[in-house]
DNA sequence: TGACCAAAGTGGACTGACCAAAAAATTCAG
DNA sequence: CTGAATTTTTTGGTCAGTCCACTTTGGTCA
């Protein structure tokens, strides 16, 4: 049983996500909100002071009035994963795009100011995805953990803010759709030592191209998912 | 005269960020602040909320208890930023690697994605900047110009929203600090004239290179104002 | 010493009221 | 009939006090 003025904000959420309400239109008054959803007007304000942080609405005195989705902050990112059953495949693959080449900027800050040992710290990561005899399941945490590894030792504050923020939003949300993700064992297998023979030889330029095909890769991967989560549900379906 | 939920939720938000309560400790009761703030409980509640959606505490029944920075929303940095008089250079740093590979990253998804017409609108943008007679505050609101708009050309939603939070918390925290930045306007006319050819060419490789370079150029811009406010407070202290 | 239990403290929710500012409705002059 | 000024209503912001469920804490007792 979740708190009530998350309920309430939750509901709120999803109708301005949804475009139920118009941007610069007015959201319902606390007071209607009150008696909507049977609450006190405390927790009506706790839930929309969440949907104005969230920078969904403008709440001042005369009434709240929608945003525009583009002033929101990073944390709807979650929301909208969440809509539908499914996750939008279009933002899905703009989060792979941001969060892979985070991790690219974040394993060349490593490169530039890292130790010997943090840097063999993560070349231990590789170990798992060069070896081709995971699970799928396997697979994507080792995969999670490399990213998440790089991040950390980064030392970038705002860079691991932004990751985890996106990670966090990211990895409950396409569950349904992972599922469906096979990785390409050989690829990954490829890919991960010619990181490792980046690292070793602290090579920018290669680490960077390495990581770009990294990206594509988790793109495609991602992108074969959803094209079998659609057959799949279509031959439910028949 | 802000409102009263947010100058407690400001003067929370500096204790805990200044480590006045340690990570895992309790933060003050709601009623304890009641009386310290001569507020009522809502408005306290309403701070404590503004909190915890900040990532800065986990409040739950028994207590709110400070968490870890790491764990907090990209929305702190420009508390960070704000809590001396003159903000972090380590984490301005930081910033400045973060937005201009955000850009870089941008570029890409625009040159990949884009038309003519909106490759042409971005290399207008460059004409500012080529020409090297703008003041230093034109100089810079010309480079802002360039950024946001590549961000919007990106059509990638966490990509704007990053980008947005990002710059909607440093603009207004540095000015203290760029007022001593002086760009090195010829160095930025050259790199602005190599992007320019990249955009037209389409040339993935040298907008890349392009961009590590302006990164750099305004790391560099941004430690040289850093020094030169050090002397001027020095000077004025003597 | 350790498990247990009761009391105190805490956040979550509720009720009802007042205020200042914004929005809407009305009035009134042109 | 129009448009500006004015009144009325609505809205969010704040306040006060109360109850409840859960956690924490301290002490008791085996």
């Amino acid at each position: 049983m979740s708190l009530k003025s998350d309920q309430i904000a939750d509901a709120l959420i999803h109708d301005v996500l949804t475009s139920r309400y118009r941007v610069g239109e007015r959201l319902p008054s606390e007071r209607d909100l009150v008696t909507r959803f049977d609450a006190n007007r405390g927790a009506v304000r706790e839930a929309m002071a969440k949907v104005a942080q969230l920078g969904l609405a403008d709440v001042l005195p005369g009434g709240a009035r929608v945003r525009e989705r583009e002033l929101a902050s990073l944390d709807v990112i979650g929301y909208l994963l969440a809509q539908q059953e499914l996750p939008d495949p279009l933002l899905v693959d703009q989060i792979l795009v941001v969060i892979n080449n985070l991790v690219s900027v974040a394993a060349t800050q490593v490169l530039k100011n890292a130790t010997d040992e943090s840097i063999e710290a993560i070349r231990g990561l590789l170990e798992p995805l060069i070896q081709e005899d995971s699970s799928n399941d396997a697979h994507g945490e080792a995969r999670l953990a490399l990213m998440k590894n790089i991040m950390l030792a980064s030392n970038n504050l705002p860079l691991q803010l932004i990751a985890r923020t996106l990670l966090e939003q990211f990895a409950p949300n396409i569950s349904a759709i992972s599922f469906y993700a096979v990785p390409d064992r050989a690829r990954y297998a490829l890919y991960a030592r010619q990181l490792d023979i980046a690292l070793t030889n602290r090579d920018l330029q290669a680490l960077r191209g390495t990581f770009d095909a990294f990206t594509e890769l988790n793109r495609e991967t991602m992108a074969r998912a959803f094209v079998l989560a659609k057959n799949g549900q279509e031959a439910i379906a028949q």
